[in-house]
DNA sequence: AAAAAAT
């Protein structure tokens, strides 16, 4: 297959097209599930049921992902069939692997799942793949099991290597890879983040590193950690502001010239803006691509409001009115700059709110302590900046609040941002609440085009009204 | 503007 006709096919990407669609459930609603809350729980009953419960929602969600997404599936050799894995059992995983993947309780794959293990594991040479899909629809899952797969334990140096934009993402994306790998006794992951320092020298023997991108580099190049060019599966989450020129572009691309020729790239994230795209496709050689299109679905389990204040004054009033009510599950507040989120926690803490502060400015140690508590449910509202924006998962997120709206450098709306914002709520098809503060015509403004971006009204929310607040909060 | 490094 040469490079220059499948050039060709990207821009006559329509006609190319393979449609899988997937049907549509009826009108039927899944409760959302409740761990009975008989009285004296200890820690440890406290913590199993909140994995129970996770576990439920998760078979939930895949079911119900499954049923409602369509997905397009592009092929780098139009010519090959496409493969659709409806069991887990059909790639043929390691058993190992398989228990892994059972004791997580996946019981089949979800839609990206299927498409994106057929496309990854089934051919005989590794191909590259491009997937877009949106949060809550097991990427991560995906890419884990790709690595896992194609692993040697018994070579003991780094050859999968997964980059993430975030320290916090990189903690819980590790997680993963550990609950899945679990039943690999010899099988070791490495993480490549701030404040893990190692000996000059020393050389990793993990087969598996996860990490952000100024480590990475730095274990790659300076430091001599990793040898990159042994690395056989390369994999950038959140891949859209991994390349981006705003984001970890400069980086995630001097790590991806040192890899070998042959090896496997994988690129996934939940929105992937044009240029982004584009360049995407210029970075990866001959990819597979896989969309599952329906970015509407986020948006329609989550109602949008708006408050209108004059000041940031009246932003901070006006959240105070609506604490009781988010307080109810568990809450982000999303702010502008680091210097506001450790202002607005200040101010909720002097009104006698408990609130935690999770910032870029923070030392790791301090930033792992918070996350972890906030998962745990010891935090429930949480203000941050844009370092949480992306794929935290932290399932009692019922409410996000936009104290900042989202605006790149140029002080446009950032629909992206917005979108991954907001996705820390709903999740699993659950209900979420955003609320969007704005404070100025200028906000209004940007507002406005991100509810047409969207195509999808955010409504006012008046904060003095009791009963409005009652309502939302239901 | 935030994030990202043993700079």
């Amino acid at each position: 297959m040469a490079t220059d006709s499948w050039a060709l096919a990207v821009d006559e990407q329509e006609a190319a097209v393979k449609s899988v669609s997937g049907f549509r459930l009826g009108d039927s609603t899944w409760g959302v599930i409740k761990t009975s809350t008989t009285a004296e729980k200890t820690d440890e009953e406290e913590k199993e049921d909140r994995a129970a419960q996770s576990l439920l929602n998760k078979l939930i969600r895949s079911n119900l992902v499954d049923n409602t997404n369509q997905v397009e599936v592009l092929q780098r050799d139009p010519n090959s069939p496409l493969y659709s894995v409806k069991s887990f059992e059909e790639l043929r995983l390691k058993p190992q692997l398989l228990q892994g993947v059972y004791a997580m309780g996946f019981n089949r794959p979800s839609k990206i799942q299927e498409n994106a293990l057929s496309e990854i594991l089934v051919h005989v040479c590794p191909q590259n793949l491009i997937a877009q899909s949106q949060s809550g629809t097991g990427k991560t899952a995906a890419f884990v099991l790709a690595m896992l797969s194609r692993v040697e334990p018994a070579d003991r140096y780094p050859q999968c290597l997964c980059l993430s934009p975030t320290y916090e993402l990189a903690l819980q994306t590790g997680k993963v890879i550990e609950q899945m790998g679990k039943f690999h006794p010899e099988l070791k992951l490495a993480y490549a983040v701030r404040g893990n320092k190692l000996e000059r020298g020393q050389k990793i023997n993990e087969q598996i590193v996860i990490g952000t991108p100024g480590t990475v580099l730095d274990w790659c190049s300076k430091l001599r950690f990793i040898d990159p060019k042994r690395i056989k599966v390369f994999v950038l989450d959140e891949a859209d502001v991994m390349i981006a020129t705003q984001g970890h572009q400069d980086q995630s691309i001097r790590i991806q010239r040192m890899l070998p020729r042959n090896c496997q790239m994988l690129l996934f994230s939940a929105t992937f803006e044009d240029s982004v795209w584009k360049f995407a496709q210029k970075v990866v050689p001959d990819p597979n691509i896989i969309k599952l299109k329906r970015e509407e679905e986020t948006l329609d389990t989550i109602k949008q409001y708006y408050v209108l204040c004059n000041n940031r004054d009246e932003k901070f009033q006006a959240l105070c009115n609506l604490y009781g009510a988010i307080t109810i599950a568990q809450a982000m507040i999303f702010c502008h700059t680091r210097k506001t989120a450790s202002w607005l926690a200040a101010e909720l803490s002097k009104e006698g709110h408990q609130v935690a502060l999770l910032s870029g400015e923070m030392m790791v140690e301090q930033r792992a302590a918070v996350i972890e508590r906030f998962r745990e449910g010891k935090e429930k509202v949480l203000v941050t900046t844009n370092v949480c924006a992306r794929g935290i998962d932290v399932e009692q997120v019922s409410v996000v609040i936009n104290f900042d709206l989202p605006v790149d450098k140029d002080g446009n709306p950032d629909n992206e941002t917005y979108l991954h914002r907001i996705g820390r709520t709903g999740r699993f098809g659950k209900r979420g609440l955003a609320v969007n503060m704005v404070d100025s015509k200028h906000s209004m403004n940007i507002l406005n085009r991100i509810q047409e971006h969207f195509n999808k009204k955010i409504e006012r929310l008046d904060t003095d009204d009791l009963d409005e607040i009652e309502k939302i909060a239901n």
